[in-house]
DNA sequence: CTGAAAGCGCTAACAA
DNA sequence: TTGTTAGCGCTTTCAG
């Protein structure tokens, strides 16, 4: 009989009611025991757990789906952006994923903090602890808040995943990023290939006093790393400028090149290459090489235009995108990541293999 | 009344009764006019189309996907392939791809064809319009015969992509691929940059009789171009290896430098550049620039190792993983597909960023 | 602790 | 040409 049951479902997928036949129960009990809904005696959950895996049984995500209307509720908490910044592409990422599984009924709900105030922050995750999402994406930048954040979640069995950066010794179900390292050596071994160049300028960003934490310190470390070992006698210049005053910007790399006219490799390690464009496009140099990060829309325009020769990033949104479905997978259908950390491939870009990008 | 409807439905989405309900017909009919299925009068169709759209109304697919417990099989049809090779990859995105939408119970059924014979190749065609497949995906080497097998499967109104390659002048759905020429460029750029090379090696392949096309004559005429067009003086020596024997090769690429010791530069346009790494590997040369193209595990390898600075390529199982979920979304849901020719991003891979990819 | 039963939204016979 | 109806496989009350 048991064989016969077992034969009967060979030739397609087996059901719930295969299961629920096979050992004698009723549906119910066999989703019961499936969804660990508890009011099941330790023998038929036993009973119904080994018919399920002799039988193969998979559930049906669309059955499943479709009976329990349920929707499942994300919450993105990343910094606040404004359009064409390096937030909007993960905000993208995040549409988009949801867009892709919207037959598991998925809604994405953002909170942006200021990445300036830690008390911004905290209100985000208190709004998101009391909403009860099915899962958490996050970009934290305040260590001591996010440690707080991950422990509250955790008491309220909502798992968590982080995006584009991540506190190590923090119980996150998964990471999707890119080792900002080894960016920064790529970049820059990308300055200064072929070339053995005796002076290099650094431009960076004058910080907001607010700010707790630098993001960006891992990726120069890498560049500055990469620098001393392969051009050991090379001076790195470095350079501030001011994101919100383009003539500060323009007038500090007018000074700094009248002053250093031999230097012609310039970086930035952070995402606004864009900003001295204006000047590199004004006092064009045939022999210059300039090198960015990440592929904003400003961005790629200096690449195409030739102000800037490479650019290293990844697919932004593609680390949204890839962390919402990975964590999905595992909250709706149990499905556990493959890989807790992911790092994404680092891509090159170059004017001539900007265009499908 | 009419408006009632319409607001009750408001608060979720509409479902299919709430169309029959708005038109005063049954779910059949609604269902019928859906899927063009016919036995419906003008005027209902008219009505229920205009329903459709006054409600948002969007098919719930796991309902749809339930009820009709069908499977949809797709025909890949590509070249026989051995383990390491090129097409070993597309058939691996075909299958990811499948495992990706599951929920839509796709089955891909595969067709090899021996790309030395079009008389194979005409067996795999048959083979596929007799199966009687949802769609096909192909790529083909054979221009008369695919045009021929093009119009039979119109005729039999089963849709068609292609994969890697194409016919413009024939009527297909989708096309996923990388623009050959543009890769060739890419390709002499970073074998050339910063450099003025007088001499580069373009190692190429004794091409088995039987081929009646050489599918990468595109990429070698964007390589030579660029080199021609931004290195005048340069000399491309050009030189055949044996696939098949691997004592060929070497000799051929020893008596090659024997002759011609200031080459340092090398590049192939097909995708074993892997063939002469171990000629590369026992005469090292640091000033010596290689260059290839696609990922082929033997090829990243070379990359690894150091023989190969540069490999450009795509993510090649993409282009079959995208072709297979746009050709799938357009059969199944009747989602239009956004380009027909999608052309995929080339990437640059070094050593540096190979880690992840 | 367990079973029965009423759907979820859609499809596809089958009747009419 | 149209309506009716019995499911698809699973979830979720509600009784017991």
């Amino acid at each position: 009989m048991t064989q016969e049951i077992i034969e009967d479902v060979q030739r397609g997928q087996a059901t719930i009611f295969d299961v629920a036949k096979l050992c004698g129960v009723s549906r119910g009990t066999v989703d019961r025991v499936i969804h660990r809904r508890g009011r099941v005696s330790q023998d038929t959950v036993d009973k119904v757990k080994r018919a399920i895996d002799m039988l193969g049984y998979r559930p049906n995500p669309n059955a499943s789906i479709l009976a329990s209307r349920k929707t499942f509720r994300f919450a993105c908490l990343i910094p606040r952006f404004v359009p064409g910044e390096y937030w909007e592409k993960i905000h993208e990422g995040f549409i988009t994923g949801a867009q892709l599984m919207f037959n598991y009924n998925i809604e994405v709900e953002f909170h942006l903090y200021d990445q300036t105030s830690p008390a911004s922050y905290l209100k985000c995750c208190d709004d998101i602890l009391e909403s009860i999402p099915a899962g958490v994406i996050m970009n934290a930048v305040f260590k001591a808040e996010t440690k707080d954040f991950a422990g509250r979640l955790e008491a309220a069995g909502i798992p968590y995943a982080f995006v584009d950066n991540k506190f190590d010794d923090l119980n996150y179900t998964l990471y999707y990023g890119v080792d900002p390292y080894k960016s920064g050596t790529l970049g820059a071994f990308l300055l200064t290939n072929h070339c053995n160049p005796k002076e290099i300028a650094l431009v960076r960003l004058i910080r907001d006093s607010g700010h707790k934490a630098d993001p960006n310190a891992p990726r120069r470390k890498g560049f500055l790393d990469y620098i001393e070992k392969k051009h050991p006698g090379c001076t790195v210049h470095t350079l501030f400028i001011d994101p919100a005053d383009s003539h500060q910007v323009y007038m500090t790399m007018k000074d700094f090149f009248t002053k250093h006219p031999d230097v012609k490799h310039v970086a930035m390690t952070n995402s606004r290459i864009y900003l001295i464009d204006e000047y590199l496009r004004a006092n064009p140099d045939c022999d210059r090489v300039v090198v960015g990060f990440d592929d904003l829309e400003a961005n790629l325009a200096s690449l195409r235009s030739g102000q800037v020769e490479y650019l290293v990033t990844r697919h932004i949104p593609m680390q949204a995108q890839h962390a919402l479905h990975a964590l999905a997978e595992s909250v709706i259908r149990g499905v556990k990541p493959s890989k807790r950390n992911n790092y994404l491939h680092m891509d090159i870009l170059h004017h001539l293999n900007l265009d499908d990008y």
